[in-house]
DNA sequence: AGGTATTCACATGAAACTATTCTCTGAGTTAGG
DNA sequence: TAACTCAGAGAATAGTTTCATGTGAATACCTGT
């Protein structure tokens, strides 16, 4: 009887027309043929890019904007076209594009130097060598032959956070030592002061052009929805007036296409679940809701036992008075440690802790000063009640403690 | 009343330490000629 | 003698600990009226 329940579904699910054409055209790492409302950066990018056509180095670029504004799309597609034109011409150019947040890819600045040999087909071990041997290796490689390097660092906020600037240093002084090869940077952030972090030398040198990139209004990201969606979906599937308010919620979220089109591709798939022939309005509730649940519970599954400890100790202060100080969680966590095995970290590591979680957006933590009653921070949690259960129900879980609710 | 000094409870910084992973090198060992 | 094995020295990195210094405002303590 259930097989042949099953049976059906697969059956009836195969018949069923499905919400989607192409995906794909929904993920954020899909590149449009065409780029709507950055025609001005593109050409400004392809501005200060061209004199690579003539064997000249282009100058460095600096480019800024706040999440899913378009940079690192509009920065790839104009190099995309810069290098098939390149390739045509028989014109010596390589472009590496490298994302530095990527863990164990790029943050450090031997694994960024590593990964950048790599792309030059040099294998490099992933530790046990000297940095200034990565370092002469790279220098010799890309100097071998003539051509222009264009490097493209995306959140390179990031790395300089981690490794300091002494790579961009590094790599911007490194021009005037290569005979053959010339090396462009180009720098995305969107950590808008994060440049005053840097030695002044980098700064100047890096930012030798600056682009800044406005976040989408709430017309234009309504219009980018919709383009995306007349690939993605069939025609009428989603409702009236969706995509309008798909994009006033991303607009409320200063401007951040990306997370539109998230919101967008989630609440079709709830749809689609739903075996709805339509995407409603209240898919696009729930796709908000589930977005944030989902990405909670993935952080929160992948921190270390410590962090979890911590987490536990918070939120359970937390529901029991509001107004929790890091003095009461650190008594709180030392006693979770102690019933579930681990050994108990300095407060000091707990302080940094607490600032992680709080970076990390599952809770909130603000420095305030008590007066006379010292100086502290206040935690309050981040998520709404039903996931900060569920939560807790995974932590109890994690470090294996049963759980009394008392 | 108004002004200054204290004081608390951590925050924040810097440096040093620990453990792990990995390469490189050279000495010692082994097997085949 | 060439190939192989293995231990030890060095590196990079992540995660901590240790030590030191900083900090904001509620209180305590003065001061002069």
């Amino acid at each position: 009887m259930k097989e042949k329940g099953l049976v059906n579904f697969f059956e009836t699910y195969i018949q069923k027309q499905p919400l989607f054409k192409d995906k794909n055209a929904l993920q954020s790492n899909y590149t449009p043929e065409h780029i709507s409302h950055r025609d001005e950066q593109i050409q400004q990018i392809a501005n200060i890019l061209a004199p690579a056509l003539r064997e000249d180095k282009p100058s460095n670029i600096f480019i800024f904007g706040k999440t899913g504004s378009g940079k690192t799309l509009t920065v790839r597609y104009t190099a995309q076209q810069l290098c098939a034109v390149a390739q045509q011409k028989k014109i010596p150019l390589k472009i590496i594009y490298l994302n530095c947040k990527l863990k164990k890819l790029a943050d450090t600045e031997y694994r960024l130097v590593a990964q950048l040999l790599r792309e030059y087909g040099r294998e490099i071990p992933p530790t046990g060598l000297p940095t200034d041997e990565v370092y002469h290796i790279f220098f010799n490689t890309i100097d071998k032959e003539k051509h222009n390097l264009i490097l493209i660092l995306d959140e390179v906020d990031q790395l300089v956070g981690k490794a300091g600037d002494e790579l961009l240093y590094n790599l911007t002084r490194i021009n005037s030592e290569l005979k053959n090869a010339k090396i462009t940077l180009i720098g995305i952030s969107n950590d808008l002061v994060f440049t005053d972090q840097l030695d002044p030398r980098v700064k100047s040198s890096l930012s030798e052009e600056e682009l800044i990139f406005p976040p989408y209004n709430a017309l234009q990201i309504q219009d980018i929805l919709q383009q995306r969606a007349s690939q993605a979906f069939r025609p009428e599937t989603l409702d009236e007036g969706l995509t309008e308010k798909c994009a006033a919620y991303a607009a409320r979220e200063h401007g951040d296409a990306r997370r539109a089109l998230e919101l967008l591709r989630v609440a079709a798939e709830l749809a689609e679940r739903d075996n709805s022939t339509k995407v409603h309005i209240k898919h696009l509730d729930h796709a908000e809701e589930k977005i944030e649940r989902d990405r909670v519970l993935d952080i929160v599954a992948a921190q270390p036992k410590q962090f979890q400890a911590a987490l536990l100790a918070i939120i359970d202060s937390c529901q029991q008075k509001n107004g929790v100080f890091t003095g009461d969680i650190y008594q709180l966590y030392e006693k979770y440690c102690d019933i579930a095995g681990l050994r108990p970290l300095t407060q000091r590591r707990i302080s940094d802790v607490i600032a992680e979680l709080d970076m990390l957006g599952i809770i909130n933590a603000k420095v305030i000063s008590k007066g006379r009653y010292g100086r502290t921070r206040e935690i309050t949690l981040g998520t709404n009640d039903a996931i900060t259960q569920k939560v807790k129900s995974i932590l109890s879980e994690e470090l294996g403690l049963t759980w009394n609710t008392s």
